[in-house]
DNA sequence: CAATTAATCAATCATATTATTGAATAATAG
DNA sequence: CTATTATTCAATAATATGATTGATTAATTG
């Protein structure tokens, strides 16, 4: 074969995949998808879609391996083909984060709006846990977290929060984690643990990027 | 701010970023920006497009801040932003590799047909360079040379290589590299090293790789 | 079996992308 | 200053993408 056009291929292949990622809905479901597999019809709800056009996108993703997908009863499981598809997404949000100043921007005032800056980093996490000093809190919807979640948290949903605070000790401090850097569900937490008094801060990532770094979860 | 805004908005940006990759010929220039800066009219002769519409695809990659660009006298040069695009084109090209069998065989085909497969990796390099078994080649074209190379790396671009045979000797082995897993400059130095008697392998990455894992380069 | 539910399909329209062409700028050389 | 060279701009046409709609398929429930 010739040399450009063996090139051609190989560049016109990578970039169909590519274009595959190239959309907002789609990456967002990527992001949902890396919590663990979901049915067609949670992903419209979660990313407010119409469950047609989800579906369309799903199979844009499908047609290119980034997703895989098993029926069981009447439903139809979407899950990440594999975790080189979490670390690409991740890479490109590194990148827009670095690159792009209005994204970066568009976090902050997110962000202080309600009032709650302050990230534990993973190192920091992991020290304050060895010597008993914070709760680890998952406050993801329920269902993510019995896919998979960092070992040692539990589980209180951000929805559930109000009406279980009575089981979270007062005299220790509180981390909560939730979808990743872009998910806003710990914010929502510690701003509500805040109010009510705990000492609460949110862990920087979430759940997908601890497991992908290769720490310790359970299932 | 509503949380689907601050989603959409995010979503949106980093789409549009996305999208700026995602065409066959714009993936090759990232490639070929890896190098060093270049010129249009290099950039476009090199991926086989018109100045125009090569010009046109550079627009688009600047838009988003992927590529920098700087007038120097009648030429306008173009490099990557930063060592990230990179870091997202390796990923990406990795994902390709692992999801897309086509991609592989593509790439497996082509190389054997020169019948040389036989990769040196990073680590036997380094290695034999410390046990001075081995000789090391820089077959790009000498401008790229000049803006970066491989440490104790000395040029001979893959063009020059018939002529210069007499200045390498023929007791050590020889390890070729070039612009990366989909350049074939390295397989055809070797190529024709071999049949001219010589000992030589192609190094699996290329300069751009060898420079982002932080090992030694000169300029 | 009919009704319900989950997902996909097929068609359509509006919008976006890309290659081509020729004209327009901008810097340099003679 | 004029000619040349490198690049960009602007307009166009062909093709691709994405949201919507209503119909269809497949599994489950009563």
């Amino acid at each position: 074969m010739e040399l450009r056009s063996f090139k051609n291929q190989v560049y016109s292949e990578l970039a169909e995949m590519t274009r595959a990622l190239a959309n907002p809905h789609r990456l967002e479901m990527l992001e949902l998808l890396a919590q663990g597999a979901a049915s067609v019809e949670s992903i419209a709800a979660e990313t407010g879609l119409s469950v047609a056009n989800a579906s369309q996108h799903l199979q844009t993703l499908k047609k290119t391996r980034l997703v895989a997908s098993r029926k069981d009863g009447k439903y139809r499981y979407y899950e990440l083909a594999n975790t080189d598809v979490f670390r690409v997404w991740m890479e490109l949000r590194q990148l827009g984060f670095s690159q792009n100043a209005h994204i970066e921007k568009l976090i902050r005032d997110f962000r202080t709006e309600p009032g709650t800056l302050e990230c534990v980093t993973t190192d920091d996490l992991l020290q304050r846990l060895r010597k008993r000093q914070a709760i680890l809190l998952d406050v993801r919807p329920r269902q993510e977290y019995e896919q998979g979640h960092i070992a040692s948290a539990r589980s209180i949903p951000v929805r559930e929060l109000m009406d279980q605070l009575n089981a979270l000790p007062r005299d220790r401090e509180i981390v909560a984690y939730c979808r990743g850097p872009l998910c806003a569900m710990a914010d929502d937490a510690v701003q509500l643990l805040k109010k009510k008094g705990y000492r609460a801060s949110r862990l920087e990532i979430g759940y997908p990027e601890w497991k992908t770094i290769g720490l310790p979860v359970e299932t």
